[in-house]
DNA sequence: ATATGTGAACGTTTTCACAGCA
DNA sequence: TGCTGTGAAAACGTTCACATAT
């Protein structure tokens, strides 16, 4: 049924985790999974799997399960990932260069078409079949590249300046790396990636239990 | 009033952005804010700032704000940062040296005092004052380190046998960068930092605009 | 005058439980 | 029989609005 409209934001966040237990399912030729199945995997419940799943249509089968192979092809449509999506990197520090090495993405629908830094020693040289451009240009850069996804690996000093400009040149999407919160105008996403942040929330925890044991 | 109990996972993952916000407060001298001016910062509403903090006591002063050295001592009480955390990294590739680099963790109450790896070419050199060790007998230096947190950088293959020695090692939090669900006992608590699934995230916002552009 | 702290209203997310279908 | 898809119920999170304090 349905006339699938709105998908909530909590659903939003699970469906990358089904797609990879999907693809790890696919690489161990199971070929159809039930909700249960699938919940395990992501570390969730079947009810909220069918629930989730519901948001989009009904890719399942009553008494039987999930077509793999089929419910993959969905998702990644679902995700937009059918076309490559070409993401540039904004920093190429240690935390910006190890972004550029990290294989998960290349395999996962995401390409590195442009990176970015303001040394000068950097600019110019290559990483992989990518030459290193200076920020000077940036706005102007993004837009020849059509550069859809930003990721800034750059000081917390400078990352709403650099967000202006990638913004500027057309971005609607960016994996911000910098402990400060950017303002965006509508239609542009932001995701915060603030690894410092977790650990803290981590050490919470920890104090957490430290105080129940008194 | 009301003796503190129950903090709501939502507010637990804002404390570190508040915290943030009134470091960088600290730093330009500003001695007052109210729940406005720190939402401000934060990216969140009044409203929400003053709910999150009523959750931990009554910081505030009414007709005035919240005096800032004296709520950054309360956040980094309750995130448990007054001693700075023990934490090590498990898997020496490019993000986990990436990692390792990383000033924003020193600065922000986590200390990294162990790092392992797998290759026998990285086991015995150094980074910084840390000697890299083999994952040989990790559960037994997690224990000999006293270490609390457990940042994982290792492939998806072997990330659950991983985590299971070092909880083995004593280790109760886990920062897990490997795109599989953990399975961990009760009072261990995991944190997933998949940037893959991020960006896909992005992505689905992505086609979502396209969609509706149509 | 001003801004906190908080019940109550509202909105969202998860879970339940079962009708509907292979 | 077995498992999905989904309304309804329960749990949870956010926003409102105002009494309360300085």
């Amino acid at each position: 049924m349905s006339q699938i409209g709105y998908v909530p934001p909590t659903t939003v966040q699970r469906l990358p985790v089904y797609l990879r237990c999907l693809i790890l399912a696919q690489s161990q030729r199971r070929e159809v999974l039930n909700s249960a199945q699938i919940a395990d995997m992501a570390g969730t419940n079947g009810a909220q799997v069918r629930k989730d799943l519901s948001y989009l249509g009904e890719y399942g089968v009553r008494g039987l399960g999930y077509d793999v192979d089929s419910l993959v092809a969905h998702l990644v449509r679902w995700l937009g990932l059918e076309k490559t999506r070409r993401a540039a990197i904004v920093g190429f520090g240690r935390l910006g260069s190890a972004l550029r090495n990290y294989g998960g993405f290349q395999d996962r629908g995401i390409s590195v078409v442009a990176v970015f830094d303001a040394d000068p020693d950097k600019i110019g040289s290559k990483t992989g079949d990518v030459t290193i451009e200076s920020t000077e240009h940036l706005s102007e850069a993004i837009a020849r590249e059509n550069v859809e996804i930003a990721m800034l690996t750059v000081p917390a000093s400078v990352a709403e300046e650099v967000s202006a400009e990638v913004i500027a040149g057309g971005v609607k999407a960016i994996l911000n790396f910098a402990p400060v919160h950017l303002e965006v105008p509508d239609g542009v996403v932001v995701r915060q990636a603030d690894l410092a942040a977790d650990l803290q929330i981590l050490s919470f925890h920890l104090s957490e239990a430290e105080r129940a044991r008194t």
